[in-house]
DNA sequence: CGTCACCTTGACGAGTCTCAAGTTGTGTGG
DNA sequence: CCACACAACTTGAGACTCGTCAAGGTGACG
């Protein structure tokens, strides 16, 4: 896919209409880089300058690693999904592909500056970035005071989003990453997800017809699991 | 602090120029409320509705919190923040006093309907967004791959960005929250927070004056103990 | 059919939580 | 100014979850 694809495809996906959106390509043009990027590998956005990358087509995690060799998986993005990369912070990030991937990177600055005139689209991209928010901190509240259990049920559940209905009607979910991702980011180990993971398998709550592929066989025993603080009971 | 003031407040730390201030004022006034919550309160804000949250003065947390009593403190916010509130999502969440506070909310899309002609103002309020994003990934990277001991001494860090040097040149820091709210926050107990807090201070990193203040007397030390996965080495 | 990466399962131990007791500090009333 | 009550914090001992290490199983691909 080249530049002018991509960038229609996140000028149609940010809901620029069909009108504008021909202007809204060529302005953000000098200020977009594409990468296809292949698995596991981590294109160089420009060093030092906070990023905003959209998901073009295939998956990505956000991914902060440490010297020592320990690594948290901050986010997994989806086709569409719109990556705020963080320049300076006490951490270093990178977006790494699972699977074959295409980015659409644009440096933060350029990008806010090629549309100030354009209130809609701003908007859109702020909503972006607050979706990304709202993730990240369902994530730190697993992370901070849920058990292996209730973060592996609550993960499945997240990621039934982007699930489809089987024939059964069992919510069916591609996992396109790997179990060391998954562990990586709910902060736990390979070992631990693999338990949960037959567990949930053993007390019928959802089945496993292949390694990527989990089917939710029981959604609301899922949901009791994974002990969501929304307002229940 | 009035309504008014409160507002001028938001519009000079947003950045907006002399000329313009009171025009943002009057735009705003419509869709702006004042809070005055006493230490420990929650406000109720427009249910079900993305807020946004602007902090005149005090301190306050946001902090999601399960039916059986378990609390997870997404962030602390301090004078001159903006927290957005999540609408619906998985968890809870509300914002919560530490000391008397005072609070100007905004529901979120009249907030961005009010202001779409005023770009630079949305930018501003972008960044604030972005900078809580960042703030949240590395809380859950913390809470996702540190031990006790590495997050309590990059908490201490964290905070010191709020803190000021005494005369002795070691930073000092005050901690407006309890050890409740820390260990809410670094997803451990009261207990452990306490042991690594002594821990730091036996090992002569800290001195702790009083319950609420700490003197970080070894910057680097505590740097290190942290684990910052930084650019380090 | 062999190799390899990935996943699963088991046994054991470290780190943190739980429970319980003690200490410090703060505010209140005499 | 002191005595007391109470909340917040500290410290200790034992339990439990999850990490570590090790061995085995499974599927993909040549």
């Amino acid at each position: 896919m080249d530049l002018t694809t991509g960038l229609a495809c996140f000028a149609e996906a940010i809901g620029a209409g069909e009108s504008e959106r021909q202007c809204l390509i060529e302005a953000l043009r000098p200020h977009a880089r594409i990468h296809r990027v292949a698995d596991g590998l981590e294109p160089k956005f420009d060093q030092g300058r906070a990023t905003l990358v959209y998901v073009v087509s295939g998956h990505a995690k956000l991914v902060a690693r440490s010297p020592d060799g320990r690594a948290q998986v901050v986010a997994f993005h989806f086709k569409g999904d719109v990556v705020e990369v963080p320049s300076r912070a006490d951490h270093n990030y990178s977006v790494c592909a699972i699977g074959t991937c295409e980015l659409l990177a644009f440096a933060h600055a350029e990008l806010l500056g090629a549309v100030r005139g354009n209130p809609a689209f701003l908007e859109a991209v702020f909503g972006s970035v607050i979706d990304g928010l709202v993730r990240c901190r369902e994530n730190a509240i697993n992370l901070g005071r849920k058990s292996a259990s209730e973060r592996v049920a609550g993960f499945l559940l997240t990621m039934a989003r982007h699930g489809k209905r089987g024939q059964d009607g069992a919510l069916v979910v591609e996992l396109p990453m790997s179990r060391r991702d998954v562990s990586d980011c709910l902060g736990l180990t390979i070992e631990t997800i693999s338990r949960q993971i037959s567990d949930l398998r053993k007390q019928g709550l959802i089945a496993t017809p292949s390694r990527a592929r989990v089917e939710l066989l029981d959604a609301d025993g899922l949901r009791e699991r994974a002990n969501h603080f929304a307002s229940a009971k």
